[in-house]
DNA sequence: AAACGTTATTCCACAATGTGAAATAATGTA
DNA sequence: TACATTATTTCACATTGTGGAATAACGTTT
């Protein structure tokens, strides 16, 4: 009955928003959300009170406040992956001396939850919080090929497919062939699809049922990419996938 | 009255608690918050179902989830301090290939919101989201300098000095004459007062009265730090510092 | 500077929603 | 098996949050 509290969801609803959308009105809130402004306005006066949302006085706007920045912490200290992929990471990193990304399914999507960057001067990487694209990206299509089918399925239906480059995957039926490769090569690569010079690869994490929940992945400038190396780093990473897995408590994978 | 929805006051006050203290059981929370069980029982229940809280099945016990992680997103695109910062952090990482962070006065406390680190192998850093002490960082003492003097008079009132180092301030007396010290230099210098071997230089950044509601500042192995690059950096970081506040609307600093 | 449109804020009567003491269930421990 | 301890459910109650409508505060146009 009164197990969920409604209140709660809102406040999440519009917590929600505004990180979609930064800097937008009271006006704007109501309009993405389902209820009244007096609602609205309550809501996002409460978290402006208790410092979660910060109010630019001129433009009467709202904004999520660095107080969520302090949740990073109390978030990554609980969590296994995390902690656990952690010396795994810093193994890689130091073995190639290239960006070495762990990202995680949250909601649907998958988010870096922690990344290390590469040593060398010239560096390309997304920010710990950043969404990963499934089409576009090495450790996104680590993911999607070891998810299970229905979901696999309800996720194509309502993805849509951003140019970035001109080697990017742009149609179900294209990448749907692609998840079928790295289903088959248990890695996964993003050559140039992403970014013009750049290619990663990526490899899956698995859950108890054996499903990808997660993936780790290495990004570099291609010219740094010999083939040698490369295919030292699919057979490392794809290694280390496993192993995170297991020490997860996934077994014999 | 009901401006202020006590229900999302509520909300937040457990989920403060669970980034305090990851993995801790109902029990627990219950004892650290003012309210009744059910009452804790219940909005964990309503946040688990959202999934911002994450339950262990076995050990019954609670973390925050990754879906905090996706808020830095948002509320990162929101903050001026750090869009703004940028490009100055960036240049500075660029001249002197050391690590450069950013930190910002959350709930009384610095909180590090963006560090760019150094390229070197042999580096020292801490993690987005960290808390920074007052007292042994070059951050911390570059905001507690500038703040409004009944302000530090509260902070301080109730700090404790954990020592780090042998050369760790361990004292209110020691810190005023600190305090007194970066306040007539312009700039912050932790000279291995956190970590053995590490030097950092922190210089403030102020809001439209004039007072440090932040700081940068840049952290490097002791080894490293000559005479004539350490004079550099404080002139630099201290004009950044300076320029970071006019760009955010301070004038004639 | 007046009139208009838009968005933010306040009001308030109402009942739905959240409350928490107490009872019960589930778990771990001796 | 009995005993603690902690998690969950129940439920009668009123506090708390609700939202339509009114008002205020801007911003823009004429």
């Amino acid at each position: 009955m009164s197990l969920n509290i409604k209140v709660v969801a809102k406040t999440f609803e519009v917590l929600e928003t505004l990180n979609r959308e930064p800097k937008i009105s009271l006006k704007e809130i109501t309009d993405r959300v389902a209820f009244p402004k007096p609602t609205v306005f309550r809501l996002l006066h409460t978290l402006q009170t208790l410092g979660y949302v910060d109010q630019d006085p001129d433009a009467q706007t709202f904004t999520l406040s660095s107080k969520f920045i302090s949740f990073i912490n109390g978030a990554n200290r609980g969590s296994e992956l995390l902690v656990l992929a952690q010396p795994y990471m810093e193994k890689l990193r130091n073995e190639f001396k290239e960006t070495i990304n762990l990202a995680k399914m949250v909601d649907n999507t998958p988010v870096y939850i922690n990344i290390l960057e590469s040593s060398h001067s010239f560096r390309i990487s997304d920010s710990i919080g950043d969404h990963a694209s499934f089409h576009s990206t090495a450790i996104g299509k680590a993911i999607i090929a070891f998810l299970p089918a229905n979901k696999l399925k309800e996720l194509l239906k309502k993805y849509s497919f951003s140019r970035f480059t001109k080697k990017t995957i742009t149609n179900i039926s294209e990448l749907e062939k692609e998840i079928a490769k790295v289903k088959k090569q248990g890695f996964a690569v993003d050559d140039e699809e992403g970014h013009d010079g750049v290619i990663c690869i990526g490899a899956p994490i698995f859950d108890k049922d054996r499903y990808a929940f997660a993936a780790i992945s290495i990004s570099m400038p291609k010219v740094r990419a010999k083939k040698i190396i490369l295919e030292k780093i699919k057979k490392e990473l794809t290694a280390t996938g496993k192993k995170i897995s297991e020490e997860l408590g996934v077994k014999d994978i």
